[in-house]
DNA sequence: ATGAAAAATGAAATCGATTACATTTTCATA
DNA sequence: TATGAAAATGTAATCGATTTCATTTTTCAT
């Protein structure tokens, strides 16, 4: 494996100017660039990063932080960070935290030690003052979860906004008795999606009952299973299920499935995210999309924006209420 | 940002002895040690991977490359290798190929440059030849999918047996017309799941009709839906379906769903992987499950067994077909 | 107290690149 | 042809750790 010394001398030339035809840069004659690249392919030389890295003290990696890879919700965004980061010469370190602290410190660890030059953070569970703590030395990027007021730039959608007419879209066709199923509200998202819900009832003058409202320890079909089967058993059923994402939504169709409740015209649910396969259930899911690619490409932008040492806004993206048949009869 | 020099002068000793503190296995007298410790927790230094994987020449990464990251299949897989690989201080780069050469180049370049160690290969479309040539001065492992005879070590079930006992079970509660949904044939697991599905309707009689074949060019929902309506438009409709992945399976529901045809009545169907969702269908999927997670461990364990010069050995692993409503009323 | 062996520590080379600064070469012009 | 500016190239420091080998200190039996 020959080192840009080897090369140097079989170019005949320093390494210096090897390093120069590398970077393309700065000028250098034509005929010596020649013979560099001539080496170069000779000898098959491949510039290590390790070096390089060192030297430029950075690693061009970023750090992806999720909860878990199990929710097909982030497919998307890291794409988009992806193509990003690889546009601009950096690799993606994914790292799924599982919601623990432990792991999230050893993910964390990568930055301090100079691993990973930034931190784009998905995880709604991460510990906002350590991630706060971290911001002043590091760079950081919030996408789609995020902790307001802490400083550190984000990029997200208007969830409060999205879950109110999600709500209302329930109520317009009727329903009054609506659901909510909701995640556990140390996540920004819950209370704002919590929020979201209440000003639609309020609006329509409904009353909030707190027996409609459920939480679930985390996003997963079995959970939107067993928070449906609650649901049935309540004395006044609701006729609405909103959830907050589409796997909890997914979990839900398939309860009533089971029960043999016909969705829509018993039950009508809407969720949340637009994952692929809210439209392959039986029946289709009406749900919110949000521009997943897009936001994955606009935190990567902000990232590297920040590892410029330029100054970043956060970023407020659109979404969009999409109407499948899981409420439209 | 303390670096390891600071620490010894505040310490008042050399790097050398800094060095050995950090790494624990050289003697260093309690006294020293403790010095330095306080030194090192008075700078709240942290030692940079940077100029240790450059002394050390190498990057601790391990690089895994995977189609798309869509496909849920890859869920277990990938947490897997996570815990494997940080259990044993490696960090995983994961790297979708869109099993496409160009995107592969990139990531291979990042071996080439010692950004990663090591590979781990579950990319179906991968040039085998690439491969071949960058596994005589890499570390490389192929996972679930593989290219036999070119002496790279692999872990993967047997695809042959598996989709032969898939097929084995549609026989056996009755069915004669068996469709096979596969994907394309540059794949090994394409072939060899084709092979399966000849054995099995050889040994009982029955003749492998074309026009009950089906390629995709991808694996995903749309084209499980676009082939049944494929199958659906055949004159002589075959009445069992074998898909060799569960997206495709799934699409092929959601048609069959689309088209009122009844499952498994009407038509039975089987996929591949037993991935999340295909528990969430209706009717839920009878699939061949995969150790999906031992895979992954395993995976990283040989790659990490290979870095570190050991000769390691390719392994098969144990499958299971799981019968659900989709065959069974 | 002495000396040899063992233990602890330090000096300096090393990994492989980049780059500031110094030096040499080129070349147009007087 | 001589001269000076511009262009090309080289020298050597640097990034931040690890590690070999040399040196100093400690330990302990005599």
């Amino acid at each position: 494996m020959a080192n840009i010394q080897q090369v140097a001398k079989q170019a005949g030339v320093s390494v210096a100017t090897v390093s120069r035809v590398l970077n393309g840069q700065n000028k250098v004659a034509s005929k010596t660039k020649q013979k560099v690249e001539e080496a170069i392919k000779e000898l098959n030389y491949e510039p290590s990063m390790l070096g390089r890295n060192l030297r430029n003290s950075e690693s061009r990696i970023m750090l992806i932080l999720i909860p878990t890879i199990s929710n097909p919700f982030y497919f998307e965004i890291i794409k988009g960070i992806e193509n990003m980061a690889l546009s601009q010469n950096y690799s993606i370190l994914l790292c799924e935290t599982d919601s623990k602290p432990e792991k999230e410190d050893i993910y964390f660890d990568l930055v301090r030690k100079k691993m990973a030059d930034g931190i784009i953070s998905m995880d709604p569970a991460v510990n906002i003052e350590t991630l706060r703590e971290l911001a002043e030395k590091y760079a950081i990027i919030q996408c789609s979860e995020y902790g307001g007021g802490i400083g550190i730039p984000y990029v997200t959608i208007d969830s409060e906004e999205a879950s109110y007419r999600a709500v209302k879209h329930l109520i317009q066709i009727g329903h009054r008795k609506i659901a909510l199923m909701n995640s556990d509200e140390k996540f920004s998202y819950a209370r704002e999606r919590k929020a979201g819900y209440v000003r639609a009832l309020a609006e329509y003058g409904i009353p909030v009952i707190d027996d409609y409202i459920l939480y679930t320890q985390q996003l997963g079909f079995e959970y939107g299973q067993q928070a449906m089967k609650k649901i049935l058993a309540l004395p006044d059923r609701p006729t609405a299920v909103f959830a907050v994402s589409d796997l909890l939504a997914i979990g839900a169709l398939k309860e009533l499935n089971a029960a043999g409740i016909h969705v829509p015209n018993d039950m009508a649910v809407v969720g949340f995210d637009k994952i692929d396969f809210s439209n392959m259930t039986n029946p289709t899911l009406t749900t919110i999309a949000q521009p997943m690619y897009k936001m994955g490409t606009i935190a990567a932008q902000m990232l590297i924006d920040l590892l410029r040492g330029e100054q970043v806004d956060s970023v407020v993206l659109e979404h969009e209420l999409i109407i499948r048949e899981s409420t439209s009869g």
